[in-house]
DNA sequence: TTGACATGATACCATAAGGTTTCATATATA
DNA sequence: TATATATGAAACCTTATGGTATCATGTCAA
């Protein structure tokens, strides 16, 4: 799998602002909804995004959906950083190297 | 500065292929764009965003422009998933934290 | 069963985005 | 100076994207 679903979902700011609610508690559709100015719609579109780049998960509970924040999405768009490792000194890179490993 | 400008470059993938390449060594915008398949005009758009998003610097050169990657708006990225720290485990999040200082 | 509730899905619209072509400008260099 | 080189920029085209409105489907509850 690429990344490139991950990046394309990170770059609406709607769609980050919901990562970050996510990463507070899980919420379901209509509670995202909730917190924009905007049609539920639009909301399920952006999660749907964001379901597409891994970056959340999402499991039915009766008529509703749960979403849930998905580490590994954000894991996927972190690990690309490695390739910039040369402009950060030997030991940062050691220390993100070690991050990543452990993030698996 | 919000960090949009720098998630909207990286959501495109040649934008990211540029960024690559210029974190192997500076380069002019013909000589980014002899590595892809599309006109020198559609390249320097490219790197126009990628100017805008804070990742690439450009410096003139005679009649040259060269591009050179620049660390802070990948940090500005990289900033941006400190929110998230709560899904990794305490060890890992004190040395994100650390790389974040030292990268600044 | 019936109705309300939560979501799925499609059609449609306006604007943003990625690309090309064309021409202008600035700088080396013969 | 004349010409080639390197880039800047505008006009234009096609598709992607973010949004709406509308209707269909599945589920809870009386």
């Amino acid at each position: 799998m690429t990344a490139q679903a991950a990046f394309r979902a990170l770059a609406d700011p709607t769609r980050r602002d919901i990562l970050m609610m996510l990463a507070q508690q899980d919420m379901t559709i209509a509670e995202v909804a909730e917190n924009f100015d905007m049609t539920r719609a639009a909301v399920k579109k952006h999660l749907s995004v964001l379901s597409d780049g891994n970056l959340i998960t999402v499991r039915p509970e009766g008529r509703a959906r749960i979403n849930t924040l998905n580490p590994q999405g954000l894991k996927q768009v972190f690990d690309w950083f490695g390739y910039f490792d040369a402009f950060w000194d030997d030991r940062l890179s050691r220390l993100k190297a070690s991050i990543e490993k452990d993030m698996q």
